[in-house]
DNA sequence: CGACAACCGGACAAGTTCTGTCCGGTTAAG
DNA sequence: CTTAACCGGACAGAACTTGTCCGGTTGTCG
């Protein structure tokens, strides 16, 4: 938010190694920053006027420092998801393999929850762009799961490409049937799929596997 | 699918009492048709050209019947939003009340995993055409859940309110981190979210209650 | 302080995609 | 066979989109 913004810097050391003006890099930040708000509210389709709007700045000032709309979004959402594997990373280092899954689905789900883009770019709304980035995140997510069930914390008859999905799902849905959910329905979600995940199998899960 | 289909004939009863001719009707069919295939596929952002190439006729041949894109699309999804309340209806007078709702659950996840304009429907994506239906379905659910609290079926620490919004999630996210899901993920994570229903709650829910 | 390069904003071009209309050619039905 | 109903798709026009260009402004440095 507040900090340099290692985004801006990346799209800032351009052309000759001249210093930019201060204008320049304010704005530049300022777009930025719009972007990451306008992908949150809007999603990955959100247009160049658009951000360049809530920026309080013109189109032409846009498009003065950043190459094309998509680079701009494709910056925005790596850092995210670059957050995500750090936040996944830690978790793997959770003396408790129940709880450091609960810690990492907590802030996964949230950001999903807060952002629309993030939800867009996670289920592979940006192509190839960011497929490497999934991958990784993809590959803790499976240790999270095989962890927690080696522990016996977990069912064993849920796969672990089960939980990708579930996370997903406890993120989605502002309405429904004409309600809106509250900021925080996606704890509840949460909480009770995770109630679900525990031992002790009330049944076996009907279905195939996913590939 | 194959029986003479409402839509077609509440399309069809417009200007003089006069029977139209046979290719008109089977055009009218067939666009119909087209519509529920693409609406399930594509969502309510389908274009009339889309849904006239799908049916094999041309765009005038689709507005000479329909008086506009919108109103094929509130005929093809109340007819759906029908047969969801009519399940409901039934899964009431089930005896056993969790089963009611596990019954109840399991259809209405299906109709939104695999139509994904019925999805947006009941999100509320058609803003007021449909407000009406979504308030008595809204009503039914409450009603299945609070019959299956009162037989001790479900955990009382969930309110009414969660329950749309948890089948909503458990049938969405077709990709999730480049993983395509099978035809029946729904399926699995509606097992996961009903095992989280059941009583004995390992903890209190957090959050505040949606509005 | 003055000069000037860098910067700014938004009108604009060019493209896409949408809904809905219109009309010349075709076909079903009495 | 006649004729009204029907068909298809070119078309109009509106509402978007991304990205460019240029006259006016401003930060920066000698």
């Amino acid at each position: 938010m507040s900090q340099p913004s290692s985004a801006v810097d990346r799209l800032l050391v351009d052309e000759s190694g001249r210093r930019p003006r201060a204008d320049a890099r304010r704005n530049l930040e300022r777009l930025v920053e719009a972007a990451r708000i306008a992908v949150a509210e809007v999603g990955v389709g959100v247009s160049a006027h658009a951000i360049a709007d809530r920026a309080g700045v013109g189109v032409g000032t846009f498009y003065r420092r950043i190459p094309s709309l998509q680079v701009l979004l494709e910056t925005v959402l790596d850092e995210i998801l670059d957050e995500i594997a750090n936040v996944a990373d830690r978790a793997l280092e959770d003396p408790d393999p129940w709880h450091g899954l609960c810690v990492f689905a907590a802030a996964y789900v949230r950001l999903r929850a807060e952002s629309c883009g993030v939800s867009e770019a996670l289920g592979g709304a940006c192509g190839d762009a960011l497929a490497q980035r999934l991958t990784e995140l993809r590959g803790r997510i499976r240790r999270l799961v095989e962890r927690a069930q080696a522990a016996g914390a977990m069912r064993t008859d849920i796969i672990w490409q089960d939980v990708p999905f579930l996370l997903a799902a406890a993120a989605t849905g502002e309405h429904t049937l004409g309600m809106q959910a509250s900021d925080k329905q996606w704890e509840r979600n949460l909480h009770i799929i995770l109630d679900g995940l525990r031992p002790t199998p009330p049944s076996t899960l009907p279905g195939a596997a996913p590939a």
